[in-house]
RNA sequence: GCCGCCGUAGCUCAGGGGUAGAGCACUCCCUUGGUAAGGGAGAGGCCGACAGUUCGAAUCUGUCCGGCGGCACCA
């Protein structure tokens, strides 16, 4: 800045000069007319900032326009299209409070209280009029006000719950207003420099509920949920992808395959039809191999249990309203919610030795939990599921390892599935919580050497964990993008005191193990939903239930036909006979839309040569094989995983 | 649980104060056809449940049940 200049560095290293400070407009119009047409905003130091911001320093600038690639671009113009929206609103219905509007993946949202609901038929009202909003080409201006200012001016005129946040920020830090035609609105920015640069690439979603400070204890505000994307294009083909995805809904899949069912005399309750559960009993077939190779020891407990074990662990003063109970012999019983309490008893009968440590107890739990009726969904989120449980019952010493040998498993089975980028959450003392706060240090303090341990990257998530231990959550994503639970491992030094749960150690003493809670499909129903979903319903040879479809084309070769499957079956895969008078287009479009991999196809040709024409799914010709042949690829192709 | 929307044949959906319709699927008949729908006929519904309004309710109103989308919850 010597001589009052200016120097801005640019992106490509050129420095420009000029005489008195300057807004990022003006650098852009310096620039050139066309970068200063598409100019969004700016990177000052890498950090976003308006394209208004007054450049009075010398620094790096980079322009950002919506040529960028990127999340930043896309953040941006959502976070517009949040306040496009709520002025919208604001215009079309003037009772209406304004609170909330942020951008989120594939687009933004914002929160409005208001006493009449608002309808679809507002919703394509109120998208007109942002519409409107973007040709006005409102100039989109930054004040700094006052805190006390702010509050007492949208008190004023109505916005309490604007107010409310504002009276919540801390008075050392300026209040930014934002302002566009006649709305304002508290924001910390980065904003579009007028409406106009939002374009009119977006589109209004949804209508929902969502409570005030996502709080359920205080009232509900409505929820305008919209995507929005630089292009016409991008938009298109965010709502094509939307529609790919529903078609591979498990919920529409699992009717379609015949694998399962739902109905009101059992809500959250799967009907597992032939097929699902022969899906289900290959997967569990499969991972009960895996346990075994990684030394854990099958066991089975009871379904209904006393609720004095679920007082003594602690789940009937947290969860009593969530557990189904019974009552017979003037006692009260409870469908068990988690397999935990039952094998600390397994643990607990005869005298263990540190010898035995760790000692993995693993079950295929059968659990029932009244979940709220919000909750439910398809088999992902159901009352009565089965937990991939097990329970590593161990020295403090061993808590490490014993994750490090964990992670490696649970990434093995992912990896068999074709789940290669599991995030990893970890969650720490939840407020409502058993133990001393000493006890918390140091399992949250175990845990997170244990997974720094592994290299894994994880994520925070501060509060999230059990009542009785911190988490690692390994979660996989749906079809619809909506991320689940699967894999979990806790580490809990609490309830093997509740339940007083005693290993002698090499000094002769009585010692206290931990248990290690893990899981790696987490419920067998969630994790067939998401591979459901994850294949579109087209599986692996290994796991289709219906793995072979041997059709004829004529009844000359019916005979031929059944000696096929006769020798299928010898061999052991999971085949059927379609032997109906119709054509073998007919066939072929049938089996191929119930999603069978292999279709093997008999006429007279093939029954002389002894033969068979393979047909794949998803491959358009077919080829004739030596029936040997043929049924030796489909066997080697079928081998499950680690068998 | 909360907010909004929805509930008609096995599935997808149309209709709408005067006793219910399509396509696919299903059953039967004809067709023996070489790799994604051959032709014909037939059967199938207490219009989610209960109450109310009405001469009359699948249709209007209310309550409940269930589903869907969010929110909250998730040991």
């Amino acid at each position: 800045m010597e001589n009052g200049k200016i120097d801005i560095t640019l992106p490509d290293g050129s420095v420009r000069s000029f005489d008195k400070a300057l807004s990022g407009q003006d650098l852009a119009m310096d620039i050139g007319p066309g970068l200063a047409k598409a100019a969004l905003a700016l990177r000052i130091d890498g950090e976003m900032k308006d394209l208004k911001t007054l450049l009075d320093r010398d620094t790096a600038v980079e322009i950002v326009t919506i040529r960028e690639d990127g999340d930043e671009v896309l953040e941006l113009l959502r976070h517009d299209a949040a306040h496009v929206l709520a002025e919208a609103a604001k215009e079309l219905y003037p009772e209406t409070q304004v609170t909330i509007g942020p951008s989120i993946e594939n687009g933004f949202y914002y929160d409005f209280a208001r006493e009449k609901p608002f309808t679809p038929d507002d919703l394509e009202k109120i998208e007109k009029r942002m519409h409107e909003i973007v040709d006005r080409d409102e100039q989109i201006v930054r004040e700094e006000w006052a805190r006390d200012a702010a509050v007492d001016y949208f008190k004023s005129i109505g916005e309490h719950y604007k107010a409310e946040i504002i009276a919540s920020i801390p008075a050392d830090q300026p209040i930014g207003i934002y302002r566009q035609g006649e709305f304002q609105d508290l924001c910390r920015g980065p904003h579009l420099p007028s409406t106009k640069k939002l374009g009119h690439a977006f589109k209004l979603m949804k209508l929902a509920g969502a409570y005030w400070r996502g709080d359920s204890r205080n009232e509900m505000l409505q929820r305008i949920y919209g995507t929005a994307w630089r292009n016409e294009k991008e938009l298109k083909a965010y709502l094509h992808r939307l529609e790919e995805a529903e078609r591979r809904d498990h919920r529409k899949l699992g009717r379609e395959m015949d694998l399962f069912h739902l109905q009101e005399e059992a809500v959250g309750m799967v009907f597992w039809h032939e097929k699902g559960w022969t899906l289900y009993r290959t997967l569990e077939n499969y991972l009960r191999h895996k346990l075994e190779v990684a030394d854990y020891k099958e066991v089975k407990t009871p379904q209904l249990v006393d609720r004095k074990l679920w007082e003594a662990s602690g789940h009937w003063e947290k969860f009593r309203d969530a557990m189904y109970t019974t009552e017979s012999d003037e006692r009260t019983f409870a469908l068990k919610p988690m397999n935990c309490p039952c094998h600390v008893q397994i643990f607990n009968q005869g005298i263990t030795s540190y010898r035995d440590l760790p000692l993995r107890m693993a079950e295929f739990g059968s659990c029932h939990r009244y979940e709220p009726s919000g909750a439910l969904h398809g088999i992902m989120r159901v009352r009565g599921f089965t937990q991939d449980d097990a329970h590593i019952f161990c020295t403090e010493d061993q808590i490490t390892s014993e994750t490090e040998i964990f992670c490696a498993l649970l990434l093995d089975v992912y990896k068999d599935f074709g789940f290669t980028d599991v995030k990893v959450k970890f969650s720490d003392r939840p407020e409502v919580r058993a133990g001393e706060d000493e006890t918390w240090d140091k399992s949250e303090g175990s845990l997170r050497e244990a997974i720094d341990a592994t290299g894994l990257s994880y994520s925070m998530n501060p509060g999230e964990g059990a009542f009785y231990g911190p988490k690692l959550e390994f979660v996989l994503t749906d079809a619809i993008g909506r991320d689940w639970q699967c894999g979990t491992l806790q580490v809990d030094f609490v309830l093997p005191e509740r339940l007083n749960a005693n290993y002698i150690g090499e000094d002769g003493a009585k010692h206290r193990p931990v248990m290690l809670h893990r899981a790696i499909f987490g419920s067998m129903e969630r994790f067939i939903g998401i591979l459901i979903e994850e294949y579109a319903g087209r599986f692996p040879l290994w796991l289709a239930p219906e793995q072979v479809v041997v059709a004829t084309i004529t009844d000359e070769a019916d005979d031929y036909a059944r000696e096929v499957l006769a020798a299928l079956k010898a061999k052991g895969l999971r085949a059927s006979l379609d032997l109906r008078n119709e054509k073998i287009n007919y066939k072929v479009r049938e089996h191929s839309l119930a999603k069978v991999p292999a279709l093997l196809v008999a006429g007279k040709r093939e029954a002389e040569e002894k033969t068979i024409s393979v047909r794949r799914l998803g491959e358009k010709h077919q080829k004739v094989l030596d029936l040997g042949e043929a049924i030796d690829q489909l066997v080697e192709e079928a081998k499950v995983p680690g068998l």
